[in-house]
DNA sequence: GTCTATACTCTGATAGAC
DNA sequence: GTCTATCAGAGTATAGAC
């Protein structure tokens, strides 16, 4: 009987898995659907674990069987986001071996991530304040990590002499990604440009500039 | 008795106010340096009016002699907020009549604002989510007059012939603010450049562009 | 105007039957 | 694994004395 306990333990471990979590099991995906929806609709504070349940199609009683906390919850759906990320921008500068064709193809795909509806990354984005201790810290490291790729963009921009020497790359990486981040906020899909076409707007203004000449003030 | 009544409400109606409000009595200044602070710290749902009793230094049953409702707190404090972001903004660009420099002064104005310590504008910002309902059409309406203001600096570039023609002149003022609105998700007092600095380096980037040389991709 | 005391609701989490 | 039933505590708001 202990033997069978650690084996499931080690087998636990086995699993890819971004941080350390009690609730591996499988089965979660539809809460973590549901979970994700809620979030971003109405915050973690506001949502409460019977919102969560009955949008997952289970009793507020089973749920806990999954998840210990309503916490735990928020942070497993982090892990997603932080993979989904990672996958896109993975994805999205593989496709040219030009830094400012990746660096295009990596806003694109930071942009439509977070508004064609994936709930994780956006959660990701805006819910840290729901974690507290160890798990705000994971929640922190998964960020660095993804912020981590970024830089490593940009540093190859820089070192290839295709952006200016000067540049601050932690800096230049925050604004960018600061200005993408907030796009949640005005989106609107009915009107106006489609995500991609915004991305292609703000990788313009970023690249280029507004100035309309050289030598400005 | 009536009468006196009427006159009450009469006073209330001539005070400056940006919305309408049921609450514009006096003595509301702790209340609100105090949910400021919290609401910008926990967030307004993870807030309890026991707690901004407490910091006010007054008890809940008084706290609600003054306000209604919590959500009522919130939206004076975002009225605040948007006082505060509109003087900023004006301020800064009486300066000087070049649009270049208007733009880097409202930049700078900005980001000082929300970095320095004004709660109630980040709260206006961050915590919108607060409000629904009638309450939430008012918000936004004060948001939009503070965009409008920038929209007319960005106008006024491109009309002088400062910036680019062909600027899109609402998604250069989304990419912007966006960009500094995100700056208290990972500003550190203690570390690195100070917020004049961040200001100017952002408006740097968008002005100037990241490219080495012209006629890139 | 501020206090004490409390009503009423909703919350996260749990216990234990099935 | 999922259910029913429930606990203990925290939430907003209120009533009424002073």
């Amino acid at each position: 009987m202990l033997l069978a306990a650690e084996h499931l333990i080690v087998g636990r471990m086995t699993k890819l898995t971004l941080v350390q979590s009690s609730d591996v099991e499988p089965g979660r995906a539809g809460v973590l659907d549901a979970a994700g929806r809620l979030f971003r609709l109405k915050g973690f504070a506001t949502t409460t674990v019977r919102d969560i349940a009955e949008a997952a199609g289970v009793l507020p009683g089973s749920l806990h069987y999954r998840f210990r906390t309503k916490e735990s919850i928020l942070l497993a759906l982090m892990e997603r986001g932080i993979s989904s990320a990672e996958a896109a921008f993975r994805t999205a500068v593989a496709g040219s071996r030009h830094p400012i064709e990746r660096l295009r193809a990596a806003i694109r795909a930071h942009v439509e991530l977070l508004i064609g509806g994936d709930d994780a990354t956006y959660v990701l984005l805006y819910e840290g304040r729901g974690l507290e201790g160890e798990a705000r810290a994971a929640m922190t490291r998964l960020r660095d990590r993804y912020d981590a790729l970024w830089d490593g963009l940009l540093y190859q921009a820089v070192g290839s002499g295709v952006l200016r020497e000067a540049t601050d790359v932690k800096l230049t990486r925050l604004m960018i990604l600061g200005a993408l981040n907030w796009i949640p906020q005005w989106f609107n899909p009915t009107g106006g440009k489609n995500p991609g076409e915004i991305a292609d707007v703000f990788a313009d203004i970023v690249l280029v500039g507004l100035l309309d000449e050289r030598g400005g003030p």
